[in-house]
DNA sequence: TTGAAAGCGTTACCAA
DNA sequence: TTGGTAACGCTTTCAA
């Protein structure tokens, strides 16, 4: 029913073997010789089997990208980036193409080891793990097992937006800076003048949550304001909009909110609006997903580049209050990204 | 070095006929058998080799979801329910378990094309395709042949918010009803007594943007109200903020103004309050992702379930300017969406 | 209820 | 530069 490469290699007058290497296109094959299997594939109009490339050659061509929430357009953008940068690494004839899929584990440490699995299982080509991770010591244990499980089997993995996980696992790390970020965002606010600040933290449990805080903290003790309240609650819309009820009840005269996320500042702004508060006249409203970041990595082999959002500039506009977002977007910045190791997985 | 089903087998003292049994759990195998191979599979970790089965088996549990923007939220919450409603359709022992993944075509046909074949070669289990489509003939046909190819593949299609293709590709259809969705919109506005309004459109050439344009006008009509300036762009919040510029230069006195889109309504806002215009005060702005739908579908075997957010009540919420986007999230409507045909290809 | 063995469609090694 | 041909790891008849 289905062609096959042999189907192909008939109709072309050569071996499998020959067609092949003109469809990887790893060996030297005669011009001529190529014309011919690039017909047949054409006038079959021939789709390589994927299951049976990848069982032969150890590896297959799939890449996953695990994110927190996949409705957060951070992530969404992210995601949409790191796809196209794969898929186009292909662009040329060279049958490289990569299938480069993402995979939202909503924040659930069981769902993301569940997609590792999957992924093991598939003997994916790369994972990249999107955004900060659960700081609880059995998942990060697993984790590690995990990774170190992937990598070991020829999968490339990348940490990005997450710490390096115990243990060797192999893994190619970027890290944001967190604590950074959210210093420089305090200091804004705090150079306008705010003195009571309010913080709408994230989960309890993440990195990203702890190492956000601790940035805000540096900020108000490095200037003697004593701290504000702060609420925690998971990265989305709702939360932002619960905790600012929790804060003005805490301290009715804020003047700025900081949030840890920007569709929590989102939240944020909803719940001020309909309590009546412009922004920011009555209260300014700052916060983030735009990192400035540092690479620690790795030697070069494949190279992705991921656009990431530049901190300063959206952290000002968000906390000026000119809008919720910029119109077009956030500003990116490319920042090349390096998966290590050689492509294909020991074979035997 | 990786831990094979032979080895499971060694192992458990059985055969790799009996290992593959047990997991698949399509065959009798005796109690005490069946522990002793798992048993045999905890302690060696092992995990199966996806490739070799779905070469095996003729078909993979991949699962591929298209998305138009992975960057807009609407997709954001189509896709992830998507995924989740698959995901958890395995649950239990059953190794059924489905790799839902989600696939970004930025809204291009060639990227569209490209991940169909990615998606064929993998011989993926099933293809939903979320969102409208090109109106363009030539991308149709090629679609058409695609899909009807993934089909006899033995590949299950679902068209979730677009209409079918030409040709009988076997696709399961999921319709939304987007005339009826604009045509709502725009009569919400009417009946709040607007007569100068405004429509930011999509893309010229998609059918969602065609659809949602006839409604809208069709409301216009049937009030005998004139129909106001009508700008068209991407489905994205740029578009809507520059498309109020254009709007405004050629009705300044619009009272309202209706997006073919929520994100594309973000930016309208965005533009109207950079101009010092109240929502809904001096303008009311109504935009949607959130249709009634139908369903054209198809003899039941796997049912997915898909949230659809709700027509009215998010409408209702834009167009009264109480906010940008609820704070919890659209409200959400449950909706089987049945995939037709058997599990496995034909075999031979 | 279990085992033996024939594929599944590629890749990659070894010769030619 | 090409062909022949073992793997690759699993599924699934066919027998027992």
């Amino acid at each position: 029913m289905t062609v096959t490469l042999a189907d192909v290699a008939a109709r072309a007058r050569v071996s499998p073997a020959t067609v092949s290497r003109v469809l990887n296109g790893n060996y030297p094959v005669a011009a001529s010789t190529r014309e011919r299997v690039l017909l047949a594939v054409r006038e079959l109009d021939y789709v390589p089997n994927g299951p049976a490339s990848s069982l032969a050659a150890a590896t297959s061509d799939l890449v996953g990208v695990l994110v927190n929430d996949i409705a957060d357009p951070f992530f969404g953008i992210m995601a949409g980036a790191a796809q196209s940068a794969i898929g186009e690494g292909a662009g040329g004839r060279g049958g490289a193409e990569k299938l480069a899929v993402v995979c939202n584990t909503g924040g659930s440490p069981e769902r993301e080891l569940t997609y590792l699995t999957l992924l093991q299982r598939q003997r994916a080509a790369a994972v990249i793990l999107m955004g900060g991770s659960l700081e609880d010591p059995e998942h990060l244990a697993a984790t590690s097992g995990k990774l170190a499980r992937l990598t070991e089997a020829g999968t490339r993995v990348v940490l990005c937006g997450r710490p390096p996980v115990p243990g060797d696992t192999g893994a190619a790390v970027l890290v944001f800076d967190n604590r950074a970020g959210a210093r420089l965002l305090t200091e804004h606010l705090l150079a306008l003048g705010h003195r009571r600040i309010g913080y709408v933290a994230g989960p309890a449990d993440r990195t990203t949550t702890r190492h956000r805080l601790e940035g805000h903290r540096q900020a108000l003790a490095a200037a003697g304001v004593p701290e504000g309240p702060t609420v925690h609650g998971p990265y989305d819309r709702r939360s932002g909009h619960e905790a600012t009820a929790g804060l003005l009840a805490r301290d009715p005269d804020l003047t700025a909110v900081v949030a840890a996320n920007d569709t929590v500042a989102l939240g944020v702004c909803a719940a001020l609006r309909e309590r009546g508060l412009s922004i920011p006249g009555d209260v300014s409203v700052a916060g983030f997903d735009d990192l400035p970041f540092s690479v620690d990595a790795v030697p070069a082999l494949t190279t992705v580049r991921l656009p990431l959002h530049a901190a300063g500039a959206r952290a000002g506009r968000l906390a000026t209050g000119a809008e919720e977002l910029p119109p077009g977007g956030p500003a990116v910045v490319p920042v090349e990204l390096v998966l290590r190791g050689s492509t294909g997985a020991p074979r035997g």
